[in-house]
DNA sequence: ACGTCGCCTTAACAGAGCCCTAATGTGGCA
DNA sequence: TGCCACATTAGGGCTCTGTTAAGGCGACGT
């Protein structure tokens, strides 16, 4: 099985956090607590752990901030798993979550094994390779994204992708496999809040399709639900 | 196996009740008898039984509308198990108790041994939530499904499944072996308010089943009550 | 400040796929 | 054997997506 790891919880609710800490111990897992987001970054500093549990409603410092953070701060090669938990329902939010950077995410009520099977599955993860690269880079099959340099080839050609199209093919790239809702692609590329009808996506996937030439399924349509990247 | 739990018997027939009372408790059950509803609901609250024994024939408050107070009252984290007891012949009752938050029922005149085994499988079934995987997946058998992906994969290869297909096999699989009534489905898989014929249901069953192939014993029709996925 | 260019959105239309209804067939249960 | 619920089929209507073109807006350079 997998050896001992060192999780951090980041929770207020005090139950809850010592629910999760018994479970994880149960496992044989180091664990540790922090209440607010501000112990918790001390925390990951402190005692560098494997994987975060994070909670997105925290007094003080909103859980999406820590995670951007966590994000932001850290080296590539030091990315450290975070399994966030979400209100039930909120779907918003694991979109959100996702976004800042979190792994996974577990919705509240949760069952230990439930936590504990994604605590598990994201280790395992974050010790294979994944599409994402230590710069940030994205290679999948005949793509390569490069996020920093703006710049995208497809079988060794270099694409002139329009900032709306790089963002929809880097958004959908991340996640390949994964179906995502127009809302959510709109929210994605074009930032929250931001008006415009859902079909200006079909439009954007159009102009992607077209310039992807004969690469064009890597884009794949899910009737009734959204789009996403061929896995 | 199953520790003892406390059940709840809600029935003012006495030999009935007496009759329940001494199989249960034979099976190392706790077992609590209240003769009306209103008895019913103060030992609920007093007892917090494990499950609930209901007879929808009651003097005075109906058992339709005890059911729905002991969901609307209690938050979703105390979910308490309602296995109702029907008049033989009332299929009617049986859909209208399932759609008022019950679990499961039997049918007067009942055997013991049934109503101890459909007692064991809800609180069975109760406690172990839903066969989700880590990344929000369910397995069953030889059945994946990915929402994330929105992907079905059986025995290994890929189903391709219309949005209602999909919708109506992840509803029912998510849940295996509880009932649910068309019009509940309908709700689940097309919204709440959404006006149709319940018919509609069989054709989405026959066009599922079909895909299924060989597995299409995976969606069992509960005659006169509805539909549910195989245990 | 102005003009030009390119991008994004909207809107409209066409086509494909899906879902509902209704009618008929079939099987279980009394 | 009769009745009722479910199974099955086909057809029509409707929703969803693909596609195109035009207008508006902002960016950039002059």
């Amino acid at each position: 099985m997998l050896e001992h790891k060192r999780v951090l919880v980041i929770e207020d609710e005090e139950d809850i956090a010592e629910l999760l800490k018994v479970n994880l111990e149960g496992q044989g897992h180091e664990v540790r607590v922090a209440h607010t987001g501000e112990d918790g970054l001390k925390a990951v500093q402190a005692s560098e752990p494997d994987v975060v549990l994070l909670d997105l409603m925290l007094p003080g410092m909103d859980g999406l901030e820590i995670c951007r953070r966590l994000r932001a701060n850290a080296a590539p090669k030091t990315r450290i798993p975070i399994v966030m938990i979400t209100a039930k329902g909120g779907e918003d939010d694991v979109v959100k979550g996702l976004e800042a950077g979190a792994d996974d995410y577990v919705t509240k009520p949760f069952s230990p094994k439930v936590v504990l099977a994604r605590v598990q599955a994201v280790l395992r993860r974050s010790q294979q390779p994944a599409p994402e690269k230590a710069d940030g880079s994205v290679q999948i099959r005949e793509l390569h994204i490069h996020p920093g340099r703006h710049v995208v080839t497809l079988a060794g050609e270099r694409l002139d992708l329009t900032p709306s199209e790089f963002n929809l093919l880097l958004f959908l790239a991340r996640r390949p496999g994964w179906v995502f809702t127009r809302s959510q692609i709109v929210d994605a590329i074009r930032g929250e809040n931001y008006a415009v009808t859902e079909r200006s996506i079909d439009v954007q996937v159009v102009g992607l399709r077209k310039k992807l030439g004969k690469f064009e399924h890597y884009v794949e349509t899910v009737r009734g639900v959204g789009y996403r990247f061929q896995e």
